[in-house]
DNA sequence: GATGAATGAGGATTCATTCAT
DNA sequence: GATGAATGAATCCTCATTCAT
């Protein structure tokens, strides 16, 4: 049975997601959180000790989420195809962090928040690898078996696909289409191929 | 020999960009720019109507330049090596942008930003292919060369290009790197690399 | 023995005059209170029916006690020195008052606190003198013993005592010592002296 | 030819003052200070870093006429009488610190106050003595004329008459006497006389 | 009696913008 | 053109108080 506070805490990382998304980092002021929560603002305080712990804990609500969806990849060496095995992988991870895109780039771009995930206590011990550690660790199993060039550093070729679906997540491309999941999705299909393929004949 | 507005207006596009590199968008206030720039706050309204102008304006800077510098790619379709090409023109535009990146980030992140742009007068009749639009004639010329295979979508990998670029501009990475222009410009060839020759065997 | 909810009384009255005296009259939010007397803060409005009258409780608690304290006094006229008799009785009044200064310079300093305390009814029709009127009514009884000087008004020079013996308090002095008790007795008994005795030759 | 923001500098001292005075230290709210100044609640920040700076600034606002007020009081030894000399110097001090009694309150029982007090640049070198310095000193001049008892530690004794100023303009004694002013002015002789003269026949 | 989550008015402070100089 | 004092709405956060458990 979940304590007195439990959904409100749930209800204010949800309404912070949506705020940010909604109406940009800059803009997602406790006031139009705490409405979008149906909560009163002094109630974010009774959660968070301050605005940008909220943030955090909106930023990182999907970590456990993230990192389950990775977890299985390493395991898939040798099954199906490269190239649908890791397009599968990142539209997965597109779709989950569909949310959290705006808060993970203001994670990364404004430096109080950079500073203050530095100095932070990390959440939990994460069992388990981050994104790009398994899919650089898929890689490298798909190397032992042959289907990966062998002078690949997987770390990197890991790094460059995130990188590569973050920009896409961002939506660098001109962004009028009307659904951007299904056009993000074929972009990453693409992406994949590409990858694998290479462009040269 | 420039007049001594037009003097003022370089040192506040040079302080935006500056400042929301330093302190970040949502912390780039009027006082901090003035300031940076060595005028005073109300200095910015004699150049701009109102801050998010002034944003423009820095975000939008380097925009000619980046034009300049990606319109002769075309033309180099068939000199050199492909990947020699591409990099050359990536790291070239990574480096011209490595001031502008957080403003980037905010006018695709912020709905204020996104929706001021779209009713917008577009600044200059643009007298240039834009990167993406340089880069897939670059792709499309080499297709004709026979040095890009030919089922190749050429915008769609020139937008996986700059979104990768993009990805790897925002340090998406673990960036205790020292030197990041470093760092990134090897990623940025290696993306190209992984790009050209695939990762299949 | 006293029932569950009289401990619970006395705890946070102490703990008010702790928390006043510790952060300030200002910055003694029910918060602080109620942590320091080890309840919750809805407990508090279960005792009292607003923070005010917390206050008052707190700053009045010990007014039996100071009464019971002085009420002896005027009965040692013409016992030991007048001298000796004062500044015992004023020493007792200063360990007495120690915790609960700053509730009493609240009390006439706030006019929200003056003003209630005006409406207030009086919590007991005070068995005894205040501390003015007993040693007013000690010195006039030395008057008539001859040990205290005829021209003197005896209800003015006690409220000047004790004037004297709150500016100590307060710490009016550069407060840097270490026992900050022993210097004030000393300083009460050589105020006394003063009084006593005068400046004069 | 007074610079454009000295004057509002002025006024929002002496609104503070006022303020603090009238609904005490602990309600005098930022709000309330401006509006009582007539100037904009942000123009306080654009002359005192906080609020605490701004109850600095009020409170030590005379602090230069309190000492100047002082100064000439250990030339005037061997003048007149012991008692007037002391007698017109305290009352001048009570009137100069009329406006502020309540402030200074704040100051030796708010512990943020204090420990402010502690770690603040002192506002000047300060070119004269302290009111306690001063009265020791004309005390100790007096005791070099034969006009004040040898046995007589100077600086306790100014002390001790500073404290019972301070007593008496506290309204430690029931504060319903219309004329406040004029029944402290008289308290302060006859503290002043008991002090000279002692109580003992 | 006691709890502590929730409230929302109010607090100090910031900030884009204006305007007299 | 340039200044910077002034503005006041808006921001983050606090706090006395209430109430369902």
């Amino acid at each position: 049975m979940p304590e007195r506070g439990v959904a409100t805490r749930a209800k204010l990382i949800a309404a912070t997601q949506d705020v940010v998304r909604e109406i940009g980092y800059a803009h997602a002021t406790t006031r139009a959180i705490a409405e979008a929560a149906g909560v009163a603002e002094g109630t974010i305080y009774r959660h968070f000790p301050d605005k940008v712990a909220l943030y955090f804990a909106a930023a990182l609500d999907q970590d456990g989420a993230l990192i389950a969806e990775v977890a299985s990849l390493p395991k898939q060496a040798g099954e199906g195809t490269v190239v649908g095995n890791l397009t599968t992988a990142l539209q997965r991870l597109a779709t989950l962090r569909e949310r959290i895109i705006p808060l993970e780039m203001a994670m990364r771009s404004d430096p109080e928040l950079i500073e203050r995930r530095r100095t932070m206590t990390p959440p939990l011990p994460s069992d388990g690898p981050s994104p790009p550690e398994a899919i650089a660790q898929y890689l490298g199993a798909e190397q032992n078996l042959g289907r990966i060039r062998r002078d690949v550093n997987c770390l990197d070729a890991a790094l460059i696909l995130l990188a590569t679906l973050f920009g896409i997540g961002i939506g660098l491309m001109p962004n009028d289409t009307a659904d951007m999941t299904d056009r993000n999705n074929l972009l990453i299909r693409s992406a994949v191929e590409l990858f694998l393929h290479g462009l040269e004949p």
